[in-house]
DNA sequence: AGTTATCTACCGACTAGTTGGTCGGGAGTC
DNA sequence: GACTCCCGACCAACTAGTCGGTAGATAACT
């Protein structure tokens, strides 16, 4: 089903994406990189929001795949979001996708594609949605401590996270700046 | 000096870039919002990068002006931040210019030209600087508590504010959201 | 006062290059 | 023969940016 060529065009769009976002990025830049023409690239992906929705989907999957293994391997509550922040700090320090694509792309959010819009809200959802059940397992088992709801606290850690890359890309890619903001997002969790 | 034309050709910019980004607007679209010809704007501003450093520039010394004029006002810390935080969620709830564009352009900082990059990197700079120092005082005068430095503390409310600026963007513009995500964010600091 | 020179603001028409996207066809495989 | 994969060549639309030129105001010189 999905061809080396298929895969290959994905990661480039994946990794142009999180440089450069949605609307700066064309198919020569694909095509040059990857090395096939403008052509192939339509072939598998008819047009550039098929593209994109294509490159999210699978991050969903990939995000979900992920936490999951990591809930499985992490059972308390409070490693568990350790964890989730830990990942994007691997990410920012090995410059590999130092940026949440969703992150970007809700940024560029008016300017998008109404399919590839109704990508990104789904990835925040789910995102939010397993990050709240983490802290309502740790709130009841009181590893966790937080004068707001499971869900409030859940978005305060991702946006914290979410602005704390931010931070990191105007600082030139800081992994250490990211970690010291995060840490005091985590710590109002831990009591 | 500054023509009415070149203003509302600045006016019209910042609501592009607040919208869309850097890379999604063009000329074209601000000849035809503003009424003028793609001409009469490369007069004023010869180059795209010097249009959105001009942005910029201008929404810097605006910062800077209601920072100073807001800090004159009020003179209590905590009541400081709550008017930092207060401002953008009335600018979301107002639907008026509900981005920060230096949040906006950060996220696309690795394809902007550099000259727009360094606008936007002083902005962060001088944010961080004038709550660091709001923070500080707050410190000092019991005001405000923190276990962590005054610096950082301003990063993670700045990581708040512009991380729940994304989150109330995908909600469609949720101001509600907004408040209760940088609600929690203010919290830690009032003890 | 009248003419001339200079400057700013502006515009229509143009350019070279890029954008996403189409089309017909070739090569290989089942 | 049908199907997938891929490509070169092409397209209309758009991109930022340039060009020569116009209208009007201001100033300078006679």
């Amino acid at each position: 089903m999905a061809t080396d060529t298929y895969t290959r065009i994905l990661d480039c769009a994946q990794s142009l994406i999180v440089t450069r976002g949605y609307n700066a990025f064309s198919y020569a830049d694909i095509a040059a990189e990857v090395g096939v023409g403008k052509a192939t690239i339509h072939h598998h992906f008819p047009g550039k929001a098929d593209l994109a929705v294509a490159v999210i989907a699978r991050y969903r999957q990939a995000t979900a795949d992920g936490m999951g293994a990591m809930a499985a391997q992490v059972t308390q509550a409070d490693m568990r979001l350790r964890a989730y922040v830990g990942f994007w700090e691997q990410c920012i320090r090995d410059n590999n996708a130092p940026f949440c694509i969703a992150a970007l792309l809700a940024a560029e959010l008016p300017s998008l594609p109404p399919e590839v819009a109704e990508q990104v809200k789904a990835h925040f959802d789910e995102l939010i949605g397993r990050l709240t059940m983490f802290i309502e397992e740790g709130l009841r088992s009181g590893a966790l401590k937080s004068p707001d709801s499971a869900e409030t606290s859940a978005r305060v850690l991702v946006a914290s996270v979410h602005g704390a890359m931010l931070a990191a890309r105007v600082a030139g890619g800081d992994a250490e700046l990211f970690s010291s903001i995060t840490q005091a997002a985590l710590q109002r969790l831990n009591g």
